[in-house]
DNA sequence: AGTTGACAAATAAGGTACATTTTGTCAACT
DNA sequence: AGTTGACAAAATGTACCTTATTTGTCAACT
């Protein structure tokens, strides 16, 4: 695991440049080593990419999960919170950067077994927050995590995502 | 307006070969005219294939809208119908063709217009089979809409398509 | 409301050659 | 666990030329 630091680093470089156009030298100096070190550690830009999206992934869930066990809010606050973790953070990068198209398509193409297994973790902690584990509850998570991809098409800010969040989620909760 | 046979025969060349190589010839082939007579209907290629998203958008959207009317069914069915005909009917076209990015990308610069308005139209239409117009019903009806953009997004089959969304209607009527 | 044939201008495709960048891997060194 | 310098091979970029295709618009015709 790479630290945070480190991490944005990385992503603020693919961002900017795109996949094809970052080069290993650049992703080198985002993260403050030599190229020839970074090659120590991974075989492959393909291989530093998937890392840096692993990783991404990964905290992001972990954040998700965390705002989801904050006992002291309210369910509709938490779940918002998880989402805007999960997902809706990442709403103006992506729109910010003219090589979101092919960063997805990468990103979506490699990255869907760490991708898959941390939406379903999301979506049983979710479920958890209306109830016992049934069939019903988990189709709210699913509906909700259907609604955040749909809003991740649709909105073109981070606070349009919260805000058509917010809807979905009162529909739930109130 | 074109008729339907017509409609389709267009949309599968533009499927086929993607916007850019899809010529102007091929368009009036499809339409069984001359390449000098559909630039007496069209100025451009642009003109022509906004048309076509436009008409196709119309007419997916009067038969959600005739789906929701159906009074026979339950509310359930009526509302999974509508979502096939305005969306789940276009998965297997999107992901069996190799230009979907192109054509989504243009038809989604231009078609913003027709496309918010049908949408809102089908989300009047929902909403008022969970009651009066409430903010409440409104909610319901987009997160309905969110969970169908992202369904598209995530099935790679119709099939997958109504079964995602057979889950998430079900939230709402069971 | 359509056809055909013809046309200039623009756009795209294909080929070839050369310069530059990037990749992935060395070895020697701190 | 890192550095630097060096290296061949591969991929990219650029510039140019040539040929083909496509566009948009004629006019004359059914």
């Amino acid at each position: 695991m790479m630290d945070r630091e480190k991490l944005t680093a990385v992503i603020a470089a693919f961002a900017r440049y795109g996949f094809r156009k970052t080069s290993m030298d650049d992703v080198a100096q985002a993260m403050g080593i030599s190229r020839q070190a970074l090659y120590k550690k991974f075989p492959s830009k393909e291989a530093v990419f998937r890392a840096v999206v692993d990783d991404l992934i990964a905290s992001s869930a972990q954040d998700a999960l965390a705002a989801l066990r904050d006992e002291a809010a309210p369910a509709a606050d938490r779940i918002l919170a998880a989402f805007d973790r999960w997902a809706g953070q990442y709403v103006d990068l992506l729109r910010a950067s003219p090589h979101s198209a092919e960063i997805l398509d990468i990103a979506g193409a490699d990255m869907s077994e760490t991708s898959r297994r941390a939406e379903d973790e999301i979506a049983e902690a979710i479920a958890g927050l209306f109830g016992r584990r049934s069939v019903r509850t988990r189709n709210i998570a699913f509906a909700l995590m259907m609604a955040s991809k749909g809003m991740l098409v649709k909105a073109n800010t981070r606070d349009e995502y919260v805000e058509g969040m917010t809807r979905v989620i009162s529909v739930f909760t109130e």
